[in-house]
RNA sequence: GGGGGCUUAGCUCAGCUGGUUCAGAGCAUCUGCCUUACAAGCAGAGGGUCACUGGUUCGAACCCAGUAGCCCCCA
């Protein structure tokens, strides 16, 4: 059979994916094996896989197949996540394709076309992934907003709020006028900007004319926001500032409303900062909002959902804030009241998904109390630390203890249709109880447990009466209810967040009634792989909800990935158009490659800087290793008798040779396995294969072009190349399996993909190879001189250790072309020498031999050695060093002298030989 | 403004608890080869004051301090 030059991966990839699926060797079923578990970080469902997927998935399928091969019981949990304002956002712009506006249509008519949405688009991902070569039990494939996962969102919520730790609360939230929704804080992107600062006078009123004798008219207060002008409630200067103590507790004149407010004094007023006059909005900022509790000032939202001014304004009614603000500083401005305006860089607030800016407003939503689930829940925290959860790379320990340090609380009410509904029940008063059915709150009600509606939530009521009315469901259940009430359900749905923080166990049920044999198999999970980005987001809330559901870690180790870049630094996106389609390169390079290029250069938690050539290296690399199987398959066999004692014996050495390589290779591949360092086991693979396996090994049991292969050399090549690629399967999947089955013909023991891992074992003999030292000698000469491999050389070896070359003799004699070895013959008289280690090597060499540049050489390395040996001479006759260094330390020195003596010596003969 | 991290060959990065036969890898570069497994290849080579300054030490890429530059997170 004549096998082409090239690895074709397309033709096998998709083969051997349906045999593994076909063969269920993804499933996990659980048993008396040691289980490995790894839940996928679910993606969006409707989301297409971008490169930083295929870095994440690669990393998670290696660990698991390498897992599977150990034979412990792989299960890698597949999934997608609703992701709630990211779907929405997409199914309200379809539908606005359509000529649909949300606000025409229900809830459940919402809800209808965005299912239908999510089961047209959703889990392309995960197609995708397959491509990959992803071995997750599909069969487990769940989705967050399914029925089970939504329930336990829902019993977890309820549960959480009798317990105290989720609470309905009227606190200054972020808005995010294009999504319509609240977000919490870590939804917000805050983004440098360049931005206007305006000087506004607020004039004084007739009273405070008068304390100062009308000598001065009004004051300037700077800022970034105009447009809220109109929610102003106060003017607040550090009561340290003397430009203004005269003027505490004086009136100023709000601008365009003509409000009459206070100005109060604070410490936390920046003297520095503008004018040092801050004008106070509580409905519009954290601080104000702060500053107004603690003075009782008014609070004026001036905003509406929209980002529009509200009526409550009293002016610019119904304008957009933006052009509302470029409107009043015309204004103002022709009203002379902007004396200056100064351009500063500040930080301006965005929208994760949506990127609009996020406006601060004052509402009731629902919270999860994070101070107290903290105290409640150390371990959050300390097991980090300690390492019970060991993060990779452990610098993001201190991201995370930071950041739980200083938490506050979580938001976790969106004010969206996609997503569990929060089981919140209301009369027509606003008193409200939490329940999972509308019966059971009804039954809350007539029990009286429900609480009493919170001061500020009359948006809130508002809005459910305007949209919930007309799709409330009663429940028909057997009558019992006391309709006496109408209660509506809360229209918010949670956080999705909220539903990912349970995953890791809601994929086993571990929050379901019933059977949970699965659960207890499987959890807690053994690696989780993610990026840094959703650290807290996803993983710290992850361990929260592990402690606080069943006083369990989620998993045991945290893999961070890097962040995809292009090779200029730059984050991939759409809009860059810098981010390459994996499915394309895919289909071009192969899964395997594609697998290669992303693991070679991203160590855990550095960013990874995508080149293509890197992809190609691994395209590259399947092709060496299709090569050293067409080599191994092309021979022709004989009986070991038809060839002779010395061949057989090279190829034996060669044997030894290479086993000992390989598992000193195993013990670090294994060792880089426990510190997370995969692209540094790819590495070593990577070197075992090309260099050790390919360019020695096979070069070294290679016969003669023509001549055929004794049968135990075959037999130990292929077991070698078996090895290689068993070593290689959990990163090369395909290329490792295709090849396996060709080479026992299609009939191996066991597929790959369950073949066994190898071991650590330092029981290993080592082989003393220095004789090949010579090889490269001889091949730097060649290329030195310019001479074809083709001219066979005679060498001479001045040793006391003969065996040791003779031993490789035939392989000297095939790799180096060369033709004798004489040993501790004299020297001739025109030769090259060399040192190996002490013992000289001379090789005859008639023709225009450079004696002086030889010499140069020689010499060089006299005064290199001669100064080395100084320096080991200065350590050893120093007392100090001798008093302080460990014993080992020294005994490597003093060996080093020796070494170097005898080395000093032989050059001093060479050279003196030569001047003869 | 607060916190964390980084700076080692042209590029991307390894260098564990300080001991110069440890300054290393891959890629890139250069030289010579189409040697019937592979030019997606073979053989060989050249590249670094380990950011800078000072300190600790018998000894510093590694520990400490300061300086400069870059990055990330948080407010």
């Amino acid at each position: 059979m004549e096998l082409d030059k090239h690895y074709s991966p397309q033709q096998v990839e998709d083969k051997w994916y349906s045999y593994w699926m076909d063969n269920g060797f993804f499933d996990s079923t659980p048993d008396e094996r040691e289980p490995y578990t790894i839940v996928m970080p679910p993606p969006n469902v409707t989301g297409v896989l971008h490169m930083g997927h295929m870095l994440n998935n690669t990393i998670q399928d290696v660990l698991i197949r390498k897992a599977r091969m150990e034979g412990k019981n792989a299960c890698w949990v597949p999934g997608t996540d609703h992701a709630s304002i990211a779907t929405e956002a997409k199914v309200v712009k379809m539908l606005a394709e359509k000529g649909i506006k949300k606000s025409d249509i229900t809830r459940e008519e919402f809800l209808g076309y965005a299912w239908e949405w999510k089961n047209k688009y959703g889990g392309i991902i995960l197609e995708q992934l397959k491509k990959l070569g992803a071995s997750c039990d599909w069969k487990r494939t769940r989705f967050t907003m399914e029925e089970d996962l939504s329930n336990a969102v829902i019993d977890v919520f309820i549960k959480m709020y009798k317990d105290g730790l989720i609470y309905r609360g009227t606190k200054i939230v972020n808005w995010d006028p294009a999504g319509k929704t609240t977000l919490s804080d870590e939804e917000v992107i805050y983004k440098e900007n360049n931005s206007n600062l305006y000087y506004v006078t607020y004039l004084f009123t007739e009273q405070t004319k008068k304390t100062f004798n009308n000598e001065i008219g009004g004051l300037q207060v700077a800022t970034t926001r105009p447009e809220t002008i109109m929610g102003d409630v106060a003017i607040c200067v550090n009561p340290n500032d003397e430009r203004y103590k005269e003027l505490i507790g004086k009136t100023v004149i709000v601008p365009v409303v003509n409000r009459v407010v206070k100005v109060i004094a604070d410490e936390y007023i920046d003297i520095e900062f503008g004018t040092g006059c801050l004008k106070v909005t509580p409905a519009h900022d954290e601080n104000d909002y702060k500053i107004g509790e603690k003075y009782n000032l008014e609070i004026i939202d001036v905003l509406d959902d929209d980002g529009k001014i509200h009526e409550r304004a009293g002016a610019y009614v119904g304008m957009d804030r933006f052009a509302c603000r470029k409107q009043i500083v015309k204004d103002l401005e022709e009203q002379g009241l902007i004396t200056k305006t100064e351009q500063i860089k500040n930080t301006v607030g965005h929208s994760e998904r949506t990127d609009a800016v996020i406006e601060k407003k004052i509402s009731t939503q629902w919270f999860v109390n994070m101070q107290d689930y903290m105290k409640r829940y150390p371990q959050v925290l300390s097991d980090v630390m300690n390492d019970e959860i060991s993060f990779h790379p452990s610098k993001f320990k201190n991201v995370y203890k930071h950041w739980l340090d200083n938490i506050k609380d979580w938001n976790i009410s969106r004010q969206l249709w996609w997503g569990q509904r929060i089981p919140a029940w209301y009369d027509e008063k606003g008193n409200y109880v939490v329940a999972k059915t509308e019966a059971e709150a009804h039954a809350l009600f007539n029990n009286n447990a429900y609480k009493a509606p919170l001061a500020d939530n009359s948006n809130l009521i508002e809005r459910h009466t305007n949209q919930d009315t007309q799709n409330v469901q009663h429940s028909t259940d057997e009558g019992h209810i006391n309709t006496l009430r109408n209660l509506t359900q809360d229209a918010d749905v949670l956080d999705t967040w909220f539903s990912s923080w349970l995953w890791p166990i809601s994929v086993f049920d571990g929050l379901k009634e019933g059977d949970k044999k699965d659960y207890q198999y499987y959890y807690p999970t053994n690696d989780l792989v993610t990026g840094p980005d959703i650290i807290f987001f996803w993983v710290a809330r992850m361990v929260m909800a592990g402690y606080a559901l069943n006083g369990q870690k989620p998993f045991s180790n945290v893999y961070f990935t890097g962040i995809v870049r292009d090779k200029l630094r730059r984050k991939m996106s759409k809009s860059l158009g810098n981010s390459p389609e994996p499915m394309d390169l895919i289909a071009k390079f192969g899964a395997d490659g594609v697998r290669m290029g992303m693991l070679l250069s991203s160590p855990a938690g550095n960013d990874i800087l995508f080149d293509e050539t890197n992809v190609e290296q691994g395209r590259n690399f399947c092709n060496k290793i299709w090569n050293a199987y067409r080599l191994i398959a092309g021979w022709q066999i004989v009986k070991d008798e038809a060839v002779s004692a010395d061949i057989i014996a090279s190829n034996a050495l060669a044997n030894q040779w290479f086993e000992m390589k390989y598992q000193t290779a195993v013990n670090d591949i294994l060792q880089a396995f426990e510190d997370y360092k995969l692209s540094e086991a790819l590495m070593t693979i990577y070197k075992l294969i090309w260099d050790d396996f390919c360019s020695w090994y096979l070069e070294m049991v290679k016969p003669v072009y023509g001549e055929p292969i004794n049968e135990s050399t075959l037999t130990q090549a292929k077991n070698n190349l078996e090895k290689v690629l068993t070593l290689l399967h959990p990163f090369m999947p395909f290329i490792t399996e295709e090849l396996y089955h060709v080479l026992y013909e299609g009939q191996p023991t066991k597929p790959m993909i369950v073949n066994a891992y190898p071991k650590m074992d330092n029981s290993i003999a080592s082989i003393d190879d220095r004789a090949l030292q010579i090889i490269t000698e001889i091949r730097n000469i060649r290329n030195n001189k310019g001479l074809s491999p083709k001219v066979a050389f005679e060498v001479i070896i001045k040793t006391e250790q003969e065996a040791i070359y003779k031993a490789w003799e035939t392989t000297i004699g095939k790799l180096a072309n060369v033709s004798a070895i004489l040993y501790n013959a004299a020297k001739p008289e025109k030769c090259l020498t060399t040192l190996i280690g002490t013992d000289e090597i001379f090789i005859p060499f008639a023709e225009a031999i450079d004696e002086a540049a030889e010499m140069k050489k020689m010499q060089e390395e006299l005064t290199y050695l001669e100064g080395f040996l100084k320096s080991v001479d200065a350590k050893l006759n120093n007392d100090r060093f001798v008093s302080n260094a460990k014993p080992d330390v020294i005994e490597k020195e003093k060996q080093k002298r020796a070494d170097a003596l005898e080395k000093i010596e032989k050059l001093k003969h060479s050279l003196t030989q030569n001047n003869n």
